[in-house]
DNA sequence: TTATCGCCGATAAGAATTGTCGGGTATAAT
DNA sequence: ATTATACCCGACAATTCTTATCGGCGATAA
């Protein structure tokens, strides 16, 4: 349907919420709490961003997540793609669909996907959280 | 996934292939087998498409669909919008999530959705059809 | 009259997302 | 040391969405 996961929203509401509030580290499931987010799902997403080099955590009590780097440094499509994998407009360009010689959309769609990631390159969480 | 949906792959495949053979009406079978579409599916969609206003039928042996109104006058977003409703990029826009009172992405992101939308409004059929 | 095609709703089949569970490791405080 | 809190991770159930199919109907040109 063209709308973000909601694997994506979560991520985002905490990395806002990291950038608002980021004097200490904040656990998984404080965030949860406050945002009425299903604990063990927003831990996952976090861990993932993890992964994916946006967030550092600290284990143990008190322990918890804050931002790899400062807020205007991490972009939406960073955050977007780290959760959902790249950002695919056609199916056509992930698997071989049943059109995939005959397709006539995938290259001018090609172009049209680079506008769009251009306009999540250009979005930062400090944006997010400044408005 | 963030990712078009088949039945809008679809669409746009068939409304180029109408806006480069636009002399006469093309069948949705006809266009099925060009593209290796399931071909009811393709029915559906270009079926809807007729209800929004994009295509002309034309019933009975030799029938088949056209555009209504000229290539460069139709957009992808209207295409996508069409087929898939209105494009929401965060869930709290459509369904009131469980974050809807706490939730702090929702204004920053409908600029963002706008500035993508922005960039479907101005790709039209003809823009694809000639690349 | 017949064959082709558009139109529509209902529904099955399949895939992806969302959410849950269990078992592990790290670490600070007592 | 023990305990409580929290990160980490894979597997799995529940749910939802998408994709595809089916059956019956009306329109129209040959």
């Amino acid at each position: 349907m063209f709308r973000l996961s909601k694997r994506a929203d979560y991520g985002l509401i905490a990395l806002k919420h990291l950038a608002l509030h980021g004097e200490h580290a904040h656990s998984a499931p404080e965030i949860a709490r406050t945002y009425n987010i299903p604990s063990e799902l927003l831990a996952k997403v976090l861990q993932r961003l993890v992964r994916k080099g946006l967030l550092a955590s600290q284990a143990g009590p008190n322990g918890g997540y804050a931002l790899a780097r400062g807020a205007e440094m991490i972009t939406v499509i960073e955050v977007i793609e780290a959760l959902e994998g790249p950002l695919l407009l056609t199916p056509c360009e992930a698997d071989d669909c049943e059109q995939f010689p005959v397709c006539s959309i995938r290259d001018p769609l090609r172009s049209v996907k680079e506008k769009v990631v251009g306009v999540l390159v250009d979005t930062t969480i400090h944006e997010l959280a400044v408005n």
